[in-house]
Parts: structure tokens; sequence; C-alpha cells
DNA sequence: GCCGTTTTCGGCCCGACTGTTTTCAGTCG
């Protein structure tokens, strides 16, 4: 059971107490110990294993432990069961739609004894839920078009899109003459892999003039609310984006609160507590005195920290570095030199090896490896032992004639279902670089895939496993990998891994790469463009890299080729 | 329900916006 799974409990556990009516301050000790479970990288499964006492996690008590032994042991939580019986499924859908949280819901179950959504349409459409009090003409329009809309909202977006769109809107905002400073803030600054919605924020002496460009951006479809300091509107991909004016001296301190992460901010607003500061949009403040806030710099030197970089920020590694005294320099997208996972026309790939080696050299890349499929990929034109050999010989022909780029002979070899790889030693075996990865069967049990990866971790001539997991964001998960075992195995072996950079792999993620940085294994960040614009989603990689807490030095591709290929066996 | 060398009881991060209000509750981030 994932700890996300386990989290969820306590979510739900949250909403049917609220809805009920519940002590707040006992409902919010369930959704903090959901965050906690959400964002402990440990697997909660094995901590119960290993008799790991659950309490010393933060907003964990002796009831709480109790229940997370209880769900990983039964896989169900008795007291959340007869919850369930008490309020209907109808009624916890509620909390979904927007503007409407748990008071409400009381009211329209308890009250009016409405169970389902489609009843609480009904009512709002005649008139019923104007007559209570409280409640008028517009909270029954908010909840038609809420319910209308249920399936639309609560999406979540790929960092590239969402980021393409806030950088678009910020840009266009600093060009305005009132507008002093303007940044993308949330999750999208923290680079996450994927996003909810977006946060921006603007210093500007004239904040009307920010909502007003805000509102009439090509961009925007409606605008969700108003007021004097922030303004909501939907996008036209359907994100939803937040724009916040602050005054110019709180820039720093605005900046801080709105990338977040919350569990960062909280640890922040505690440490200001512990010096009788306090912390908070506008600024550090002793009593009424601001005393930082312009700078991010400022207010974490103020509370004797350093500046943590923004993907960093998740009160997961970034304290333990500020404790050590060694905030990582980061890895840069500048940094790498190779790009060592990529296709051409030989098998699904849009430009030849020239094109891919001309917008490799654009970019600054001194090596690339052309790495297209094995024969298994059928539907990819991929390619068997002959047409691989003749395809090597092509590239070495091509690298002949290219001037300022290494071009290497690569493969991206299928692991098989069974077990063994698409393709001969003996044809490997003359290749400069060699990927093993797993495409099909990727919902066998770990231990079939556990044996799949062994064969290709093991194997002499494999040089790398690519997008280990094979997991596609927002679309499927990945396969069932004992992830501990498989870094061993690497490391063991010399075999290296890959933070896969498309958007919509990001795979090895940032848990796993971090684990993987612990065994010493050198990292490979590759973009597995299918054409010179796939080129372009390095950066994402990169990001993901940073989210780690990696730097320069554990990237292999940082190096050149020479240097690289010291690291492989 | 969690937490703590100010506390084992009495607090719990904090501010903006909306809608329904004549001073505020509910919701959201």
């Amino acid at each position: 059971m994932r700890n996300s799974e386990i989290a969820a409990y306590f979510n739900e556990l949250a909403d049917l107490l609220e809805i009920q009516g519940a002590n707040p301050f006992r409902i919010r000790a369930y959704r903090n110990g959901a965050r906690t479970l959400e964002s402990t990288k440990v697997e909660l499964t094995r901590m119960v294993e290993e008799d790991f006492d659950l309490t010393e996690l933060p907003g964990i008590g002796d009831d709480l432990a109790e229940k997370i032994v209880a769900i990983v042991q039964t896989g169900e939580l008795k007291q959340l069961t007869e919850l369930r019986e008490k309020v209907p499924t109808g009624v916890v859908d509620m909390l979904r739609i927007p503007g409407i949280g748990p008071k409400k819901v009381h009211t329209f179950y308890y009250e009016l004894k409405i169970d389902t959504l489609e009843h609480l349409k009904q009512a709002a459409e005649a008139g019923e839920l104007a007559k209570i009090k409280g409640f008028g003409k517009k909270t029954e329009q908010a909840i038609i078009e809420g319910i209308d809309s249920l399936d639309l909202t609560n999406l979540r977006f790929y960092l590239a899109e969402a980021k393409t769109y806030a950088d678009e809107i910020c840009d266009d905002l600093r060009k305005l003459k009132s507008v002093k400073q303007a940044e993308v803030a949330g999750s999208c600054r923290r680079r996450k892999e994927t996003v909810g919605d977006l946060d921006l924020l603007v210093t500007s002496s004239d904040s009307g003039e920010a909502m007003d460009a805000l509102a009439n951006h090509s961009l925007v479809t409606k605008v969700l609310a108003r007021g004097d300091t922030k303004q909501r509107v939907r996008l036209t991909n359907g994100i939803e984006l937040d724009l916040r004016v602050v005054p110019d001296e709180s820039y720093g301190a605005a900046l801080l609160y709105f990338t977040g992460s919350k569990e960062h901010n909280i640890v922040l607003r505690r440490r200001a507590q512990d010096r009788d500061l306090k912390l908070n949009e506008y600024g550090l403040f002793q009593g009424d005195k601001l005393v930082a806030g312009k700078t991010e710099e400022e207010v974490y030197k103020t509370l004797d920290l350093v500046w943590v970089p923004p993907e960093l920020r998740e009160n997961w590694l970034e304290f333990g570095f500020e404790e050590a005294g060694q905030m990582p320099e980061l890895v840069e997208l500048e940094d790498i030199k190779g790009d060592l996972h990529m296709h051409t026309t030989a098998s699904d790939g849009t430009a030849s090896i020239e094109e891919m080696a001309e917008a490799a050299k654009k970019q600054g890349l001194k090596y690339i490896a052309i790495t297209d499929h094995s024969k298994r990929v059928t539907m990819a034109n991929g390619l068997d032992g002959k047409r691989l050999l003749k395809h090597w010989e092509e590239i070495d022909r091509v690298n002949e004639a290219t001037k300022g780029i290494d071009i290497l002979k690569g493969i991206e070899c299928d692991i098989l279902e069974d077990g063994t790889l698409d393709l001969e030693d003996d044809v490997l075996k003359e290749g400069d670089w060699v990927i093993a990865v797993l495409h099909y069967g990727l919902k066998q049990p770990r231990k079939q895939i556990m044996k799949r990866l062994m064969t290709a971790i093991q194997n002499p001539y494999v040089h790398m496993i690519g997008h280990p997991t094979g997991r596609l964001i927002l679309k499927r998960p990945g396969a069932d990998i004992d992830m501990d075992e498989f870094l061993q195995a690497a490391a063991d072996h010399g075999t290296l891994v890959e933070i896969n950079a498309h958007f919509s792999r990001l795979d090895l993620n940032e848990v796993h790469a971090a684990a993987a940085k612990e065994k010493g294994i050198p990292i490979v960040i590759n973009t597995d463009a299918h054409s010179p614009e796939g080129f372009n989603v390095r950066q994402y990689g990169i990001y993901q890299a940073r989210r780690a807490g990696l730097t320069k030095d554990d990237i292999a591709n940082t190096r050149t080729w020479a240097q690289m290929k010291k690291l492989m066996k």
C-alpha cells in the first residue's frame, strides 16, 4: 500500500468528521497527519513491518500511529467504515463544489436531508436553498454551475503546460508601467511534476492596472474573483491562476509565502515564533515593526538560514542541508554536456541522424547517442540486430563527417516479458551505449519485474536503465519495483540510471533519484527526443534532479564523454 | 488528535475574498 493511499484514509476521515461538525482541531490533526504521510518518503508499509516508532513522525501521535498500523495490516479503518455508513458518498461529493465547504454541506444534509449532488442541484434550481438563513441566490447559482463543471475542476496539469502559460502571462505583466516585479510562485516555481493551479505575484504602484491586464489577457477566459490585492481567473486550458499584488517592500516575504510549500512555510513560521517574530506574506515582524521582507534572502537570513532553492522547499531535504551548513549547488541546465537517449527516423523519430546532431550542437552539446527502439517495439518500427548494425555503420559515417559533436552508436533495447533482452549480446557489444528499458508487461508482479531488471543490470553490455519505472504521469503508474533492491544492484554492477526528462515521464522521480545518489550511482539526464524540438524538455529533467538535491557531480552527463566512460562498466 | 524545558492543559498559521450580512461566517490557499 502506498503512503498516499494511507493518507487518503485520514483525509476522508477528516472530510466526514467535518461534515458531522466535529472538533475542528481534531479534524486538522487528521489532515496534518495525512500531509505528513504524503510527504514521508519512506514506505509506511515497510516502517510498520520493521516496527518503526511512527509517533516520531511529526503530527503522528499514539492514536494515528495505531490507525496506520491497522490500515497497513488489515486494509481498513473501523472508524472510517462506521462513518461512511452515517454519511452517504453523495454528501461527501458536495465538498468538491467550489465555494462549498463542510458547514454548508452539513446544513444541506442534516437540515434539508439532501444526500446527492443531483438533489442538491434540483433544490438550487427550485430556489429551495435561498430560503435558508445565510444562503442566497448567488450561492444557488454557484452550486448549479459548480456541479456542472465538477469534471473540469480538480484537474492537474503537466508542469510543462502550466509553466508555459504562467511564463507568458508573467512576461506580459512585467511590461506594464506600474509593475515593478513579477514572478511565478507556487508549485510551478517549485517545479513539481504536476501543477493544480498557478500563482502569480506582482509588486505594483497600481494593482488595478495589473488586474485589468490579466482580466483582458488573451489566455484568460473568466474572472472568478477579484478584490483589492487578489484576483482569481481561469485560463483557456482550464487551469486557474491566482494573481496577488503586494507592496514592493513585502516582495520577498510574499514570494516566499506564495511559493510554499505549505510544509516548508510552517517550519519557517514556527522558527519565526521561536524568535518572537511573526511571518506572513507582508514580511517578518517584531510586534508591528517590519524587520525583513524585501527579499527572500533577507527573510531566511533573519531566521538564521541560508536561501533555499524553490525546488527544495518541501520540508524534506532542505532543513537537513541547513543544519549541516551545506546547501548544495544544484545542477543547472548549462552543466549538461551530452544527451544519451534519442530517436531518429530509423524507428519512431521524425528527424535524421544529421538533423538531430545539428540541433544538439546548437544547444551546446558535445556528444549525443542515437538510441532507436529495438524490434519488440513493432509499433515504432524497432530495429532487429541486422538493421541495427547497418544503422550503426551509418552513424559512424555521419560522425566522421560531422564536426563539433560526437555521435555515438546507441540502442534503447527492450527488456522482454520473459526477462531476456530483445537483442543478442554479440550485437549489443558492438555499440557505444546501450540503454535497457521496460516498455511492456509493466503490470507484472514485483517478483517478475525485478527478475527482468536484474537480468538487464547484470548484463555486461547494458550501460544504463532508462525510465526505470515506466510510469506516465497523470496516465498510468509505473511497474511495481523494489527500488532499494534495484538501486543496490545497479550500484553493485556499475549500471547507471536515468532521469528521463520528458515531462510525462520524469522517471526516476525525486525520491528515487535521491536514493540513487545515496548509493553513489551516477544519474544520466536524457531527453528521449523524437525530434529536434524534443531537446527542449531537458529543463524538466534538470528540475527533477534539483528537487532531489542533486549537484553537477551527481549527474554523469555533465562530464565529457571520455570522463563519463570511466564511470561505466 | 497533537504537542510541549514557559505548558500534561490549553493552545493549535494566517490573511483575503464572497455572500450574506449590518458586524460576520464560511471558504480558500
